[in-house]
DNA sequence: CTCTTACGATACTTATGAAGTTACATGATA
DNA sequence: TATCATGTAACTTCATAAGTATCGTAAGAG
């Protein structure tokens, strides 16, 4: 499989949102993120689900943040997202009647478990507002140089 | 992509082969395993060259393990294999110019880089002789019932 | 009212990589 | 020398995110 980059994606866009004022269309997002206005529409219809936008039709329309960038954490948006398979790796075949391959099966899942609790207690730690907050201290940091920003 | 099952079921064949007096077979592994004797070749290929079995061709033939359980970890499994892709998410795009997009990468691609080290110190924790003796010690539990084997 | 804009939805194609398959060469043993 | 087993290459299948084409529908502009 590609590697699955909605989540990502998806924050990108998020943070760009919420330095816009209006709408912004998914013509202009699929530019923004190098990809088409259809594939926009399909990830973002998650995120309307979980009420963290809006989106407008007609003149003037598109997405929107609704929702206060604190009170989102990536956990939240990886779920809107699809909550997509997080391991590339695992064990086909659960429930075998080997008993070796049970051992195998639980010692292997069980770490991948493990790791996907960090992962999961992280991603919900973290919220829009503090990615925000980071972009804006960079901003600071670099005043003097160049930021660039592909909005 | 399909789960890449490959550490797991290089695992099950170790254990089996560990309990298992001469060589086996690609054949008979791939019985075992529901699936092709080339596939079974394409995958202890790696083993071979990590030192961890050897094989021989002709009559009496086969797979042979050639280390010590205790020597070998999950992660050298994992390794030997080919030590796969072990995330299905991630971002695409690395390197861009867009400073939104590094403040989000860098949150995302540290948490997984996070819950890969975690994964990784587990893999490196377990040798395949304490899943031959988790094996055992359930076998010992349940010796009044039956203990099924794939092999 | 009509035209344009933008989302909504469906259906289809492309890309990627593990797994599966076919076919044949090579080497070891009986 | 016949058989068994690995070694290897080339190809197909499968699953799924991403990409594309097309049409329908709602909202604002004129």
């Amino acid at each position: 499989m590609r590697t699955d980059s909605r989540l990502s994606r998806t924050l990108h866009v998020l943070l760009h949102m919420a330095r816009h004022d209006g709408p912004m269309t998914s013509e202009a997002i699929g530019r923004m993120l190098g990809t088409n206005p259809v594939v926009v529409r399909r990830t973002m219809a998650g995120l309307r689900e979980a009420g963290y936008v809006t989106s407008e039709k007609g003149h003037g329309g598109g997405w929107t943040i609704a929702a206060n960038l604190a009170d989102v954490s990536l956990l939240d948006v990886h779920h809107a997202v699809g909550g997509p398979r997080i391991f590339a790796i695992g064990s086909d075949h659960p429930n075998p009647d080997c008993a070796v391959e049970k051992v195998v099966n639980e010692a292997v899942e069980g770490t991948l478990r493990e790791a996907e609790a960090l992962l999961i207690a992280r991603l919900g730690a973290i919220s829009l507002a503090e990615l925000a907050r980071s972009f804006d201290a960079r901003l600071r940091a670099r005043a003097s140089t160049t930021a660039h920003t592909c909005g």
